[in-house]
DNA sequence: GGAGCCCTTTGATCCACATCAATACGATTA
DNA sequence: TAATCGTATTGATGTGGATCAAAGGGCTCC
């Protein structure tokens, strides 16, 4: 039975016409026609296993990465090792933009779980944004909206107090989650209390107190890595009532 | 005799063409004929008085704004009247660009001096760099670079201590005066103490204070708001060596 | 299905930076 | 030259989160 089924049917599954990502992804906006064009650019599929590197920092840059499945976090490491992550990426994201500006990666990319990417060789990416005017601007949105989450994440590092920092990080997650088809309140970390924590700008310690006392307040419910939000309105509060 | 000079050569003189910024700016990399298309879509220009917005959060996107001269804060802030200064601009550099992913500005820009821009209109930037294969390139470094700064700050503000934040922000302004043919190590700060602290995590006085400690130190002489850094590898020891 | 290891939680103590407070400086204007 | 105001410095004290430490829990990989 399989043996009937042509080969050219499973390569179309996983194209981005057919994909269910394509309204977070590089072909929003696209027409048809057009999504089949981005379809030829994307070449290949590399899977990667949980905690291997989809790209180091250094390596030279050649193609940016669509998440099909799975999840990762980037960072940044000095020489005298402490790290950084500057972000969580999941399903439609886009991984590797910190390439363009050097032609080499400036940070590390490390699967959270066993991921698969779609390779977007970035040459050709820019080739075809010269002739499709909405992937153009679609792409320029995707980096635009690095940029602003950058800042969002400043503001965060900057300004906010450990629960406020937990407090929009488990927000963030579960919009992200719900634009993805999944429960809003219901779901599981894919990442530890340590890379939270680097995340955050916190240590480990202080990310577990502070899960135990959202749980506490009746937040959260936190039973290791599985999350449940019990009272989004809270969190929310914690985060603009300021109180000096 | 002024009154026997055309006025198309005022206008050429502040033309990309002709402007000494170029090599920092969007027109690098760009031939001469492709810099005169540049210099057509680029409308107007912008004088900007010190403490005025350029742009506020929540206006309409139009356009980017390449700095012709002085220098610029960008900040976030929050309902409860918490601020983030997100990154200091000047000459060459270009703000707006968080404008993009929602057609509407994210951020404040406020010019820290007297100052002006030249305005982008962005649709015509998209339409031009559909043509001109190394401007859209261009363009895409500088939003890449964009992206890689932000991780720079926020290793920074997750990872550093105070003294390693002031340090990594002297010698970061240090290599950008640089880039602009003036000294690496006798400058003049735009900002001030509490702005340079929002952007850097910390308060007014703990700047002042580490201003002072590397005064002591005999790492850089500093009188007010003119910084005259004595020891650059003192700084950069600073950084990399962290003793924990 | 069990051994080992990593991850998480929780408590006790410490310290870097915040906060509070007062003074001093410099630029601007009268 | 004095008055005013925003900015900067410096000192005293407080505190949120780091650090140190130990025990418990749950994956992962044989």
């Amino acid at each position: 039975m399989n043996s009937a089924i042509p080969a050219t049917i499973i390569e179309i599954k996983t194209a981005c016409s057919q994909c269910n990502l394509r309204e977070l992804c590089l072909p929003f906006g696209l027409d048809p026609r057009e999504i089949n064009q981005l379809d030829e650019l994307v070449g290949s599929r590399r899977k990667i296993k949980r905690q291997q590197h989809l790209y180091r920092s250094g390596e030279s840059f050649e193609a940016i990465y669509a998440i099909r499945a799975g999840s990762f976090k980037t960072d940044v490491i000095l020489e005298d090792g402490r790290d950084q992550v500057t972000g969580f990426q999941m399903t439609g994201e886009v991984l590797g933009l910190d390439g363009i500006s050097t032609e080499h990666h400036s940070c590390n990319a490390i699967a959270l779980e066993d991921s698969e990417v779609c390779v977007i060789p970035f040459s050709r990416l820019e080739e075809l944004s010269r002739q499709v005017e909405s992937l153009q601007h679609q792409f320029h949105k995707i980096m635009s909206r690095e940029i602003v989450r950058d800042h969002g994440v400043m503001m965060l590092l900057g300004s906010m107090r450990a629960e406020e920092r937990l407090a929009a990080f488990l927000l963030n997650l579960s919009q992200r989650f719900t634009a993805r088809g999944f429960s809003p309140s219901e779901f599981h970390l894919r990442m530890t209390r340590d890379e939270i924590g680097s995340y955050l700008g916190l240590k480990l310690e202080t990310v577990s107190r502070a899960f135990s006392r959202f749980q506490e307040e009746g937040l959260v419910a936190v039973q290791q890595k599985h999350i449940r939000i019990l009272d989004t309105p809270g969190l929310k509060r914690l985060l603009n009532h300021h109180t000096i």
